[in-house]
DNA sequence: TAGGACTATTTTAGCGCTAAAATAATTGCT
DNA sequence: AGCAATTATTTTAGCGCTAAAATAGTCCTA
């Protein structure tokens, strides 16, 4: 009794490749690929026929082919504090919206806000070899630092530019700046008492505090005993929770700008609950202009930040450069809007 | 003048391989591959010596390589309706934590509650040959249907469970059930004239809204024309425009199921600027249970719906089957809690 | 119309890994 | 001790694609 050979090819499961369309086209393998990979080497009337047997066959291409042929992966890395953020899931929109028409993938990685986390998690993803990263923030670790510039890969520092060089290229806002035009504004209307109130403290958070901070120096205010800070993630009910507590501590406080407009929520319904007016009796103030802050009672005076385009930004700018398309700034400004409404 | 020969390897980034693995601990690649994936195969000794010196060379596996000779991509895809809905955001989160241990890859793809734009996504995705799939919802067009049954991947259809057969697996709620949790809470707090909110009629939003209507007509009440329902997407400003149309059509009524908390906070606003009292002069609530409803004034009676939980749930018992582990069942209901609080 | 300069297409070789077959080493049993 | 059964390791072959080299085909120009 003899064993018959195995036949060649058992552990494919019968897919079409390249081959099978190139026999079916009467060409070559390199032409099917060409033909549908860089139409203009191959004459036309071949590619026509090549597409014919595409269709025909119901070719689809094996992608780890093709990354392990060509050692590019067709996917873009993306590093952000936290997917379930609405301020995040609004980014990754923008960046899926400008991928997913290219056929590139996302891979996308939470740091929880943690540097330690981020430096895992960058190693990690790196493993992956993916052809590009977006990555939240300017600061990072030495060793992140590092692992990006040495892995030759474009990088985009996303959601803040301008107080220091980016690694490669930057789309953001100015977190100094938002500070600074929120503190104007309220010194503007003539406010004197003006508090801050700051949660998950991170360098962005930071940098609102340092420019409203200024902005209020700038007016001869000297606001430092009107801080409230923690660095517990933002919640509505923490927000409550530190206008409880700024109220307690200076209940002569006028006009409180809050860290981001969730805990700006928090603080209009303590405000509510312990029947201050506002703005008459307090004013408040928000960060981000979240779809409910134009509904709210009263409705809040905060800054729109454009999240949805940093995203598709970031992710545009990728793409060029993976194509080596030409690119016009490698620093791109979104900039902001003071959105006044009834709460300040 | 002669050609110098190409060198061999030309294309490899110079990476370090499994060869350079298996050469410098003096064993075939076979082995390495063996000790890396399936220690058990290998001799303790030649494990350890293995993994020396992937440690002495920094060795980092190359998925493509793998996927191509294994036709496993170790990703699984998850469609949902949209990233940028909190809800959805929580659901993915789940998926995360339970893929990324693991080393599996996520593949999110958003269908904007369209079942055409599901149908293409899913073919779309299936070309990437995911090893498995989460996707949203137990309706789906005939030919996704097709699509997936014939994909042969195992498939965990996610956030309803309990009125058709799923395809393979199934976590989520009853949303029949939660409509009528509400209805009968409603009819027993002795409301009358109560109405319905629903926004993005989707097949869940709908199943909400029949079992609240069978619980009020359990109970001797037709309500039909308390209902007030449009296809356009959730927002808090919708809420609102709603709620104001349901006071203008119906003055008398006296509580208000909303479609979710979103719809919910825009309906409280809205009586808040019609300086109607809640719930003494109407009654609101809503279902989900976000982190705001607990804080806004007044706090809104909602339900509580596991988020993270199904999504988490969803991606282990994936896992689960893709290593062929046992599961004690393909059918997961996570249940729901009625959160009562001053709205109703 | 021959030879050079392109352009179009095919051939060859290999990306880095693992399934399956082949071989070597070990164990168990009479 | 001797041989079959079992276990450990290596060899071989190939996953499906594309870069680069080789070849064939085309178009000029003198």
């Amino acid at each position: 009794m003899t064993q018959t050979p195995p036949t060649p090819g058992t552990r494919s499961k019968g897919r079409i490749t390249l081959s099978d369309v190139a026999r079916t086209a009467g060409v070559s393998a390199m032409t099917v690929s060409n033909a549908l990979n860089d139409p203009d080497k191959v004459s036309d009337s071949l590619t026509k026929r090549v597409k014919d047997a595409v269709a025909e066959l119901g070719y689809i291409p094996n992608r780890a082919a093709k990354t392990l042929a060509t050692n590019r992966t067709q996917t873009i890395a993306v590093v952000i504090p936290s997917i379930s953020n609405t301020v995040f899931s609004n980014v990754v929109k923008g960046i899926y919206d400008a991928c997913t028409p290219l056929n590139y993938d996302v891979m996308l990685a939470n740091t929880y806000y943690s540097l330690q986390q981020e430096e895992d998690l960058v190693s990690k993803l790196l493993t992956q070899h993916p052809d590009g990263m977006i990555i939240t923030g300017l600061d990072m670790s030495d060793r992140t630092r590092e692992l990006l510039q040495s892995a030759g890969i474009p990088l985009v520092q996303i959601m803040e530019v301008g107080h220091q060089q980016p690694i490669d290229m930057n789309v953001g806002i100015s977190h100094t700046e938002a500070g600074k035009v929120m503190g104007e504004y309220l010194v503007g209307r003539g406010y004197q008492r003006i508090g801050f109130i700051g949660t998950q403290m991170d360098y962005r958070t930071q940098r609102r505090m340092s420019g409203f901070l200024e902005a209020l120096a700038d007016a001869g205010l000297d606001n430092e005993r009107y801080l409230i800070t923690t660095s517990t993630p933002s919640t509505v009910k923490l927000g409550g929770q530190l206008m409880a507590e700024m109220l307690t501590q200076h209940p002569d406080v006028e006009a409180v700008f809050c860290n981001n407009d969730d805990i700006a929520y928090g603080a209009i319904y303590e405000c509510q609950r312990r029947k201050l007016r506002i703005p008459s009796q307090i004013a408040i103030t928000g960060f981000n202009d979240l779809e409910a802050s134009a509904c709210i009672n009263p409705s809040l005076t905060t800054i729109e930040t454009p999240r949805y385009e940093i995203g598709k930004t970031a992710a545009e700018l990728l793409m060029k450069r993976l194509k080596n398309q030409p690119i016009e700034s490698t620093r791109v400004d979104l900039g902001i809007t003071l959105k006044q409404r009834e709460s300040a």
